[in-house]
DNA sequence: AAGTAAATCGAAATCGATTTCGAAATAATA
DNA sequence: TATTATTTCGAAATCGATTTCGATTTACTT
């Protein structure tokens, strides 16, 4: 390994010199730098993260952590395609992403400890449970954090407003006359509330009411358990005429579950999803859903992120983003 | 931020003694071992990874580095499912996961000078193109990496076995009658043209012969390609009976083009594809694939790149999985 | 030429850990 | 009790950088 030791004794000056070559400063020769530079280049010197991070006491470092209900992870396509744009966007201002577990090997440790130990600079958590007390612990340190889909008072957010896409759904399905309709809700977390809750405003504004005998928990992202749902449902005496299912995933298992009962979509019963990830736009029926704009969340995320880290006035803040409707084929007028 | 410094002043003994008895180290009474470990714990110590990793010369890090034809990263289906895999495997054996770029904030950097900036134990590669002068430069260092679906003699590698892969499908529509069959590659990478000559020789071994006009380039992991290349296809004058994609993706472009010109699958036209990721099998027609085991490669490349960094004398290594077929509804016997 | 200002460089401290080796305290043995 | 062996501890060097501040050299003025 190539040290500025190293190249001080090749070209004959002090480490001190070396490091201000390499940095900028104006207190170098140019001649000198010039020579410092391009034995370093020679050498194949690269910078130690470590040693630097250790004496600037800041690691351009950035931590993720991911967690949702059904264990998918990485492979979960909404949080995919924000972290894709949150990678990217978080490159771009020199930071590294790293993403943050609860163990080290095979002692547990807790996330703060995790983020501590590795001393990212920051951290961008999507959780579809945020109430668990290692996630509090993170939410009440002094770690800038930036939190996708969820709303807190501790830390800044970026989430997309719920009472928006709940009535760009819910008018959607009753201006097409649905009025028995059924919502498939995910694992009751703080979003999932804040959307039954919207729902029944959204409802209320129709002049309607939406109960709690409307609603059916599933799970996000899991076709398995929309599937399983879905079947149960359709074994009622009287099937709703339109379903909203918690997220696009989800939805296809509802959507599955429906052909494989005989009926076609949207003919004899219509559905939607939530959050526009891509898939649903290249299945047949392409799903009606509310686009979550993954990309904006993404990039809006890292830059405030960058900001929090970056510069120490700046102030928590909840970037509430407005959906879109992306009107597919799995809806049809009830005649 | 709290040091062993701060811990030794707390109770009144040397650092060394603090780092030795949190470490485990014999020669620490044991009741001052408890003193330190309780006070530690007490002033919420975490030790500094970067100090650590200075004087251990080990960051427990390990660098991935993807890059694809489309640009879509970790939200590619097939990498996502194996890099969630391998991040588990890593984590568990005290490994953090950090993505490697080739620009650190605004200047450019080649990747191998990335990971030597960050420190990488070792790096995980899956690309689809292995040809570029920035992946040389990695593949000839000396740096532990694993290659994911690539073969090369400098590093070790987790592939899927062409050969296998492909005479499962041909011999799958040479069962169900096709003679006429279309194969839609992807970018001509190492592992297209094993996967184009397996398909050759597939093809030999029952008497038949597969030629350079049965092969259309299209691009890995891109439905509107897929879609845009199959339409071209289905103006031919005589069209083929069955199609194979380069991956599952790829194919539902080809299904829905298929469609939308008026065709159904499997009645009309079959339609194989490769990789076998979860997306194929929760569609309609489910499609007819091969499925690379996603969650066993991710495992094994861990635990290979693992062996590769902590004992000095393992060897490099090409693991060959062998693939199974998915017979979904994409194909039917050509009457 | 002398004095001042500006440019150029480097010694040493520092970041937070680990590890070697010697010193001091305690225990064991003769 | 004196001697030796064993525990227990800590001073100091080290990892690879950055940064302060003083020293030296060079350039500029009069």
């Amino acid at each position: 390994m190539v040290t500025i030791y190293d190249i001080a004794k090749a070209c004959g000056f002090s480490p001190t010199t070396v490091s201000k070559a390499l940095n900028g400063y104006s207190d170098v020769k140019e001649k000198t730098r010039r020579l410092i530079k391009q034995t370093a280049d020679e050498m194949g010197y690269y910078p130690n993260s470590q040693a630097k991070a250790l004496i600037k006491r800041k690691a351009w470092n950035i931590g993720v952590l991911f967690q949702d209900g059904e264990n998918i992870g990485i492979t979960h396509p909404l949080f995919a395609e924000i972290l894709e744009s949150f990678k990217k966007v978080a490159e771009s201002h020199g930071y590294d992403v790293t993403f943050i577990s609860n163990k080290i090997g095979d002692t547990r440790l807790s996330y703060l400890g995790h983020c501590k130990y590795r001393q990212v600079d920051g951290l961008v958590i999507a959780c579809t449970d945020f109430y668990s007390d290692e996630i509090n612990e993170l939410l009440d340190s002094d770690l800038p954090i930036i939190a996708i889909d969820y709303s807190d008072e501790r830390v800044s957010c970026v989430t997309t407003d719920s009472m928006a896409g709940m009535t760009l759904l819910y008018d959607h399905l009753y201006d097409l006359g649905h009025r028995d309709i059924v919502y498939l809700h995910g694992e009751l977390t703080y979003i999932t509330l804040d959307r039954i809750k919207a729902l029944k405003k959204a409802a209320e504004k129709r002049g309607e009411s939406f109960n709690d005998e409307q609603l059916i928990e599933a799970k996000y992202y899991s076709v398995k358990t929309g599937y399983s749902v879905m079947k149960e449902l359709l074994q009622r005496d009287e099937r709703p005429t339109a379903v909203m299912v918690c997220d696009d995933f989800t939805a296809l298992g509802a959507i599955n579950a429906s052909i494989d009962s005989g009926l076609s979509i949207p003919e004899d019963i219509s559905i939607v999803g939530y959050d526009g990830i891509q898939i649903s736009q290249l299945l047949r029926p392409r799903v009606t859903t509310v686009k979550q704009d993954a990309e904006k969340m993404g990039a809006l995320a890292a830059e405030k992120l960058v900001r929090l880290i970056e510069q120490k006035d700046e102030e928590r803040e909840t970037l509430v983003m407005l959906p879109s409707i992306i009107i597919g084929d799995s809806c049809k007028n009830k005649e």
